[in-house]
RNA sequence: UCCUGAGUAGCUCAAUUGGCAGAGCAUCCGGCUGUUAACCGGAGGGUUGUAGGUUCAAGUCCUACCUCAGGAGCCA
């Protein structure tokens, strides 16, 4: 049994290859098969006189997607898109398939999120599930040569961190448990006991966001160190997001040939990445005349402005406490902003990174958990981590989709997981 | 939650000022020995998102609702 991504291997030989029907054409005695196995596309070329009347005919009423298992003889051939071409000399149908629903013709978003589960037979589709599977390997890759114990959080959680309004409520037995937002806070407890740890999973959030950047559902991997800066967090990340860029043009050029994606923007990708103080972007806004609000956060607009003035990701730096979460640490020489930092794509993607220095000071955490108005005793266990042996420490979370998105030059994340949650979209 | 836009054949879209519901693809039948979203000939396929209203006449105008898309807010 044979692979098409590795057929070169096999130029000369008879290979059987077990697939499915992609495309069809004819032209009287020959017909031209596309068949794929999921690991890559090639042309079956079945003559009438190789394999007689029959089976040729048979051939000739092959529906879309029927799975088969064609036998050849694997031919180099510069008329063939991958350059080589199978002719085929005996072909078995393994299951009937009638009325394909995604014809080789376009197809509006909606009716293709609907059969999601078709959709993803698609080359665009595997070269993008292929870039994202490169992207999880090097984050993982990355960290876990630098010493980082893969320690992951938990998806049920008793209580908000950030507020309530976006947590999915669940019920659990006699109680209610939250769909986790990020593992933050657990992760702060790791780095406690092992140091520098990440953690890489599914989070939740219930926002009613609907642009291209939003999923209810997405992957966030979020590395946290003890005995760490906000500059450490910065450096981190500039080195992650370089890594996890230049191996996917490493690994996935025919993927990124397929996407149509221009790689020279990827390839501008490396360190140091270009900083800026939030009061220094905020002047560009203004000099921009975008009508930005000292002291607010930035807006997707206001970010792609931001990451238009740069040839690779920026990373803005001290935004002030007030637009921030209460576990961000003040800078002591500018109390009123925080020691966090955004890390904003290139080409309008956005905020990829979001993170910071952690309040290490059990007094001014009470005092913040105050303020923001959140019940004291959920936060019980996390104070802990103050009262006995508080370091300063500092991490970051970093959106897969959005990553991949950027990296695919796709215009919204919903293609970058195989099935996406959105606002309205919990099927297939 | 708010703003904007779109719903016509299985799919993607046309339909002029309110005046006979149309094309390409897909499907089915036929043709073609090198096709690349093949091409050529033929056939079938419609409660124009739903419910009302105006009119001699509504896909087209009005009202409400539903669904979807893009964006705002919020965020990775």
């Amino acid at each position: 049994m044979a692979h098409i991504d590795e057929i070169a291997q096999h130029d000369g030989q008879t290979v059987t290859l077990q697939g499915w029907l992609h495309n069809r054409r004819s032209s009287g005695k020959l017909h031209f098969l596309t068949i794929r196995d999921g690991s890559g596309f090639i042309q079956a070329v079945m003559s009438k006189a190789t394999v007689g009347d029959t089976l040729f005919t048979q051939a000739g009423h092959l529906g879309q997607e029927t799975s088969l298992t064609v036998e050849g003889v694997v031919r180099a051939d510069a008329r063939a898109p991958g350059g080589y071409e199978m002719d085929v000399t005996r072909l078995e149908v393994v299951g009937a398939a009638a009325d394909y629903p995604i014809t080789p013709k376009s197809h509006g978003v909606d009716f293709l999120l609907d059969r999601r589960h078709l959709w993803i037979r698609s080359e665009r589709q595997h070269a993008v599930l292929r870039v994202r599977h490169t992207v999880i390997n090097a984050v993982r890759d990355f960290f876990n040569s630098r010493g980082f114990i893969l320690a992951d959080t938990p998806v049920f959680t008793p209580a908000a961190c950030e507020g309530t309004t976006t947590l999915f409520p669940v019920s659990y037995f006699d109680t209610t448990a939250y769909l986790t937002q990020s593992g933050q806070l657990y992760n702060e407890a790791n780095a406690m006991a092992l140091g520098r740890v990440y953690c890489f999973g599914p989070t939740f959030r219930a926002e009613k966001s609907k642009t291209r950047r939003h999923l209810t559902e997405f992957w966030m991997v979020e590395p946290e160190m003890a005995y760490a800066t906000l500059e450490d967090v910065i450096k981190l990340a500039e080195e992650l997001i370089t890594s996890v860029v230049a191996r996917t043009l490493d690994e996935r050029q025919r993927e990124l040939d397929t996407l149509e994606r221009n790689r020279a923007p990827l390839e501008q990708v490396r360190t140091p990445f270009p900083r800026l103080t939030y009061d220094e972007a905020a002047q560009i806004l203004t000099d921009q005349g975008r009508p930005f609000q000292m002291g607010g956060d930035f807006g997707g607009p206001d970010e792609t402005v931001l990451a238009e003035q740069f040839d690779r990701p920026v990373a803005v730096h001290r935004y002030p406490s007030a637009t921030k979460a209460f576990y961000m640490k003040p800078d002591p020489e500018r109390p009123d902003l925080s020691l966090s930092v955004d890390i904003l794509a290139p080409e309008g993607y956005g905020e990829i990174v979001g993170g910071g220095q952690r309040l290490d000071d059990l007094d001014l955490l009470l005092q913040r958990i105050q303020e923001h108005e959140l019940p004291q005793e959920a936060f019980d266990w996390y104070l802990d981590l103050r009262r006995y042996g508080s370091v300063p420490h500092a991490g970051f979370g970093m959106g897969i989709e959005r990553v991949v998105a950027w990296i695919c030059g796709l215009d919204h994340v919903r293609e970058t997981i195989p099935y996406p949650r959105m606002l309205n979209r919990l099927r297939p």
